[in-house]
DNA sequence: CATGAATGAGGATTCATTCAT
DNA sequence: GATGAATGAATCCTCATTCAT
């Protein structure tokens, strides 16, 4: 056996490349930076992901992914409907503010015509539990009656939103958090 | 260094790349693209503009005070509170509909780090008086009391998210022109 | 009206394109060396040639035309058709000597699969007054009966290993040259 | 630097290597199409072939003396000369036919220049037989008194066109090998 | 001033070879 | 010895910018 293809570099260019992309923007960032910072040779980075657009589709997964993790795994199953809501709120928030440069990059990432359709669908596939509670909240009418897609998309740009406030003040977090949410909340709750 | 002379050749040069840029990304698009597309000579580009940069950075501009006149240029004084701030987001969300091109080219050249503080200043300046407005607005007690820029942020946020669904499905324009102001002015109004 | 494309500066990269393919062979050398050996940048051997490809192939049916015009110009007509075959020896022969690079580029070009079926075809278009008056010379058993391009094939590879000891002992050029024909010619006349 | 263990192993290399020059062509084919096509490891090829170019060598060699083997183990000692010129003739044509790949890549090995003189010598060394023969029937004034290279020469590129044609017309095998032989003796038998 | 050919640095990717396992 | 990951020089081609016409 040879020495066998190490998790700990894959990690390690995927990493650079979310720190990289962060400060020079997807497309203007050459693959030679992403190497320099992973620390490993240019030809290395090829032999972890076949192309440039293999890598970025793969980072687009596997940040979707942790996404997904961070925001399913502490879900508050007994909570009433507004909890759940803050509870995507606060998590989508606080996990963007401390990985602003993973959520740079996500915003890239969403707008790249480089992402293919399935690593949008595996990227959306573990969201699909959250949007059963979405579309459930409608139809039991615990919140007004809108697409849910919609709300979602509204959740995530006035989230992101109040990240980029946050980034601006970080001593306004707390202040930013809750306006956001409020506005959010009072647009949708019944009440 | 005196004005080149033709200012038609100027607009057709924005005009291209504002086409251009739409379809393949900003940073995707060589400046031969967009000289071919605006009939010009690939050097022409270049008597008008001193670098992609520059180009890049007239087209921020260009398109922001295009936009700010569209809002302001048919802005109801007369109006309630609730009427001035339907027409900015009507105006915005039809404007970004019938110029789809042009918002998609915004929402990439925000987020580029191409553009200097300079342009986003001189972009910015034709909307203090909007923010006028809006702060004015507050301080009277007409909207909930959260920071104007982060209202205005939200509005542009919300309005953005809406000209997606929209784009998707125009036959719901009407629906969700309504629906997305709706959830922004629940969020902000005081009762 | 800009700098017009050089027809000289064309050739230049087509024969710098010869010599340094007869040199080091056509898949072995790069772009570079053909531009450094052409005096042109990197990037202007582009402004000629679209791809390595393309001047490959655009070499392929250079030569090809140059090679017919050298054995159809000075055709002779009116000598009979021993006179007739051996013009053909002589000029291809006296030519491939002559240009010796040439000849060593074309023997590899011709076993390239990157030649395109349409260079091949439009490479062999001269040479169909050739083929007409070989298939005549059977027809009228001026020779003896054998498939035309047989023979053609035949006499090219016979003058190609005649070249090859002329290129090795060139005293010796004219004693090669009858000698090889001496050998074709008793194959292929009747008597 | 001892011998290494397998000579299987050898084998393998140096038969995929036949199969995917043959198709791709030496100079394009990197090693590492070889050592899978092999069914061994990248690294393992560089334990049997210090090199890329000691492994086309090698090759060359082998080449050479498995055709050499062919033509002279069923040589006619008792045959008259027209025989053993057929002897040769029917062997290497039928040999050629029935190992394309190895006739093609003969070819291009040929006219690398890759191969070192040493290389050439070695494969020439059992030809060296042949060639005594071939002497000796000039000398005997058995056939047409040309230089035996030139003549041995002839035969080969003779043969190699004979070849190219029964690859194309499998059906007229036969046609084609006679008639290619009547040429080349024709031309150099003495009546 | 308009044109487009010329330039050469830079970018993604390949590949022969080395070396840790 | 066998393996295949690691390396980085080399390759083809692109593109912003310059400059001869």
């Amino acid at each position: 056996m040879a020495r066998p293809r190490s998790e700990d570099k894959r990690k390690a260019i995927l990493d650079a490349a979310v720190a990289v992309f962060a400060q020079r923007g997807v497309g203007a960032t050459p693959t030679s930076a992403i190497s320099k910072a992973a620390g490993v040779a240019e030809g290395t980075l090829f032999t972890y992901f076949a192309t440039k657009d293999a890598l970025v589709n793969e980072l687009y997964r596997a940040l979707k992914l942790e996404m997904a993790d961070v925001l399913l795994s502490t879900f508050p199953r007994a909570a009433d409907i507004r909890g759940k809501y803050q509870h995507f709120w606060n998590t989508y928030v606080h996990w963007g503010v401390a990985n602003a440069d993973k959520r740079k990059v996500m915003a890239q990432l969403h707008v790249l015509e480089n992402i293919t359709a399935e690593s949008r669908a595996i990227g959306y596939a573990p969201f699909a539990e959250i949007e059963r509670m979405g579309v459930d909240s409608i139809r039991r009418k615990q919140i007004r009656d809108y697409p849910h897609p919609f709300i979602a998309a509204m959740l995530g740009a006035m989230a992101e939103t109040t990240m980029v406030f946050i980034a601006q003040e970080s001593r306004k977090r707390a202040y930013y958090c809750a306006a956001g949410f409020e506005l959010f909340w009072k647009g949708i709750s019944l009440e």
